[in-house]
This record gives structure tokens, sequence and C-alpha cells, in this order.
DNA sequence: CAGTCGATTCACT
DNA sequence: GTGAATCGACTGA
């Protein structure tokens, strides 16, 4: 039996709080795109923390610098990055403003507008596969470098949004170490921040960190 | 200013 | 399971 998703949007405080507290919590949310296509909508199944200051795999280890200042600024936003030359990446900031905390959606289960999704997934040889993984995630719902920045509990016309949807039981949460994070000094990731929802087939699978070899 | 490599994905063996 | 694709931010000199 699963109730009707609450669709109320999640207010700035959810977000202002410590991003170890907000990232299992946003198990189970909703995750709206609106497209002038129409809307997106995606249930999120795992997600990791980056928490700026003390954590070695965040961008916002060294301080802040032109790509990751919106990781610095109030929380509620959107901070979008682009990496290996192809892809994106999106995160919800989190608080307190200014320390830089954020949460990577890892991977979800799209609950509406599958065919808009499909569309921009064309290698997704089925449904599961439209969201699984922070890339194919962003690719999905048509997220790019124009929503960096992006004020996700803004009211009225806004690209994205969340919503309450159903808070996942803390029992069903799962938790490990990131992925294809380098860790301090070692080879992976020494903290248990990758969070999902426990059996759910749209959760990526983990890798660990592989130092790139050179090219010729 | 050149070198390095990434919070990844896909095609192919 | 392995390696290529692809580019720009960041680092260190």
């Amino acid at each position: 039996m699963i109730a009707t998703p609450d669709r109320t949007p999640l207010p700035r405080k959810f977000f202002d709080r410590p991003v170890l507290e907000v990232a299992p919590d946003l198990l189970g949310r909703i995750l709206v795109r609106t497209t002038p296509d129409g809307p997106i909508a995606l249930r999120l199944t795992e997600v990791e923390a980056y928490d700026g200051p003390n954590d070695p795999g965040s961008h916002a280890y060294r301080g802040r610098t032109p790509r990751n200042s919106v990781m610095f600024g109030p929380p509620g936003h959107v901070y979008v990055y682009f990496t290996y030359g192809m892809w994106f990446c999106m995160n919800l900031v989190c608080g307190p403003e200014g320390r830089a905390s954020a949460v990577l959606l890892r991977a979800g289960e799209i609950i509406e507008g599958a065919e808009l999704a499909r569309a921009r997934r064309l290698s997704a040889r089925n449904d599961k596969e439209l969201a699984k993984g922070p890339a194919r995630l962003a690719t999905a719902l048509g997220v790019g470098r124009s929503l960096n920045g992006t004020d996700a509990c803004a009211s009225g016309d806004t690209p994205l949004r969340v919503l309450s949807g159903t808070p996942v039981p803390s029992d069903q949460v799962c938790k490990g170490p990131r992925t294809g994070v380098a860790g301090d000094g070692g080879n992976g990731d020494t903290h248990p921040w990758r969070y999902w929802i426990a059996d759910d087939p749209t959760v990526s699978p983990y890798r660990a960190h592989v130092p790139r070899r050179r090219r010729s």
C-alpha cells in the first residue's frame, strides 16, 4: 500500500540543516523539473553528502572558486557542474550558508514524464536506467549549466522544485562509502556518506575510486 | 601557461 | 571487465 505522495514543496528550512541530516531525509522525496514540453518528476532513491570544509572529496574542499561558488551560497539552491568533458551532475546546497555543503543527486525513479526522459536518454535499455547514476539523472531531467544557481525553494514559476513525497523509514535507508570518490591520501572514500533505498532497482552500482591512466 | 584528471557513461571484448 | 570519449577547472611553476 503506497500512500499518495505529498506534493507540498520542501521549504528552505528543510535544506538549512547539516548535510548529513538532509541527505538521508531526501530519499523518497520528489524532484519536479518543469520543461517547455511538460513536467518530469523523479523519486529520489540515491544521494551522496559532500561537506565542504572537512571533506577531501568535495569540490569546495580547497575553498571558493568560480565553479563552486553556488555551494557557498544559501541552502536550497542547485549546484550544477560539468565533468569528464560531457556530463552534468546536480546537487542541492545545504546549510548553514557559507559552509559549502551539498547533496549530490545520484539516482531516482521517473514517476511522471517518462516519455520526455526517454527522449533524452536514448541509450537507456529500460526505464530503471533512465536516472541510474548522477549524470544520467541530470540528462533525463534536462538539467545543464543554465540551471546552476537556481533556487529550488522559490515560489511561482521555477524550473526545478522538490516536493515532500513520502520519506523513507530509517530501517530502509542504507549507507556506505561514496562512489568514485578519492579519500584523504588513500585510494578509497573514508566516509559512509552515500545513502540509498534498500533493494531499489534504480540505485546505481557502487564503484571504488580509480585514478585515471595517462593517455599517450 | 601547460599538464593533469575528474562526484561518469558507453561501446566493445 | 577494459578502455575511450572529451573539455575545462584547477594546480604549480
